[in-house]
DNA sequence: CTGTTCTGTTACCAGCCGGTTACCAGTTTT
DNA sequence: AAAACTGGTAACCGGCTGGTAACAGAACAG
């Protein structure tokens, strides 16, 4: 996922890519309107980060002129609570706008939700299979030989996810932790609960479903023998 | 609207597929260029989304045999920026062309564009059916066995239509708040309180009508199968 | 103009989710 | 042997989510 940065503010621009590259992203950046509409041809990203107030060409332009020629959906930075302004931003082109000051991690759920509304969220994978038993993480719902065995949360589908991509390879605690609140975003306590949880919905259901194995101090395996 | 999704990227076919759905498509997908005719003849798509590069036949194969028996609008996927592969597909036979990587967006937006230069984009789809469970947008009216069910405004419909033409999947909430209200149109409430409503009106005079579940966090589904 | 339907808003409530903490048993370390 | 650490179990509880309901302004039809 590509994100092109548009601002003139150096330092600026520097921490929102900083915490949309620490979100995943890729990022491009130019600091004038013209580049900006370079880099948009050269790079095409999928997602673009606005300011409105560019030397060369201002942020206006340069939604038009990208609107001219692609969807590409564009949040909008607007440097005051100026109703002109982002009426105007949103109506001939943005998607989304923010009022400065904004919190990095604000932006990065806007960025997200956009992304998301699109539909160029990141596809995840349709269904997970691991001999009979297999889980559909958009419905957050395990089957074993075709028959629902119990539903899931969100949090419980994406642990499970994470280990039967991986069947039968340790995966650390950081390396789960991060996959399912992100990173910085769980503990330990947090995981071992979880794991106990998805383990007992599984169990309580079907005494087979025990392949959820604890390699101490070090992590959990999903077992796909047995 | 129904689209003919033909790629041998299985990823990538699931890709677009989605994003079609997500934008009010019936989506067939075939892998290969014998497949898709087929389907051609089988399904007759609105459109066709056609990569040029596919086992069996290629994709001006598969354009030339389409174009020999009716003028269903092409949109050509290139791999590349090469000139001669869209010059050539383009006067032989397709509609219009996309360079991969695009985004989603894009190919909806391209998409709908040709729809409406041949002049098949205001139709809706006449009628929707799943199992002996019908809905008519036109007049906004709900058949089970073809009795009347009920009549329905025109959100509930939208959104009825929505679900039903991507039964069996979930869709998110903004992508269903999108289709019904426009892009930031709405809010969850509003669409919490659509659901109710639609609901109420389906299990009110029909108590089997309970097909609408609700995968919490995610989004609400139209299951097939009762 | 009037009555009805539609739809956005708000409130309420029950249930679920999930973070937190505590406890315990087994193992390793000091 | 005591202490420290590990992972599993369990209960607690605040907050969130989704379903229900009532209301009122807007849109609409007669």
């Amino acid at each position: 996922m590509k994100a092109l940065v548009v601002d003139d503010d150096l330092a600026l621009a520097d921490v929102i890519s900083f915490t949309l590259r620490r979100a995943g992203f890729e990022v491009v950046v130019a600091h004038d309107g013209l580049i900006a509409l370079e880099k948009f041809t050269a790079e095409s990203p999928d997602i673009i980060i606005l300011d409105l107030n560019l030397p060369k060409l201002d942020g206006f332009g340069v939604c038009k002129q990208i609107r001219a020629q692609a969807d590409t959906p564009i949040i909008i930075l607007s440097v005051r609570g100026d109703e002109d302004d982002i009426v105007t931003g949103l109506s001939s082109c943005a998607d989304d706008y923010i009022v400065k000051p904004f919190s990095p991690r604000q932006l990065v759920a806007r960025a997200q939700a956009v992304l998301r509304r699109t539909g160029a969220a990141p596809q995840k994978q349709a269904i997970v299979q691991v001999a009979a038993f297999s889980l559909i993480p958009s419905r957050l719902e395990v089957y074993y030989r075709d028959e629902l065995v119990t539903r899931l949360t969100k949090l419980e589908a994406q642990l499970l996810e994470t280990l039967m991509i991986n069947r039968d390879q340790v995966m650390p605690y950081d390396a789960l932790i991060d996959r399912v609140w992100g990173p910085g975003g769980g503990d330990r306590a947090m995981l071992k609960q979880l794991v106990y949880r998805l383990r007992k919905k599984l169990t309580d259901k079907h005494p087979d479903l025990d392949n959820l194995d604890t390699v101490s101090g070090v992590g959990y395996t999903f077992n796909s023998k047995h």
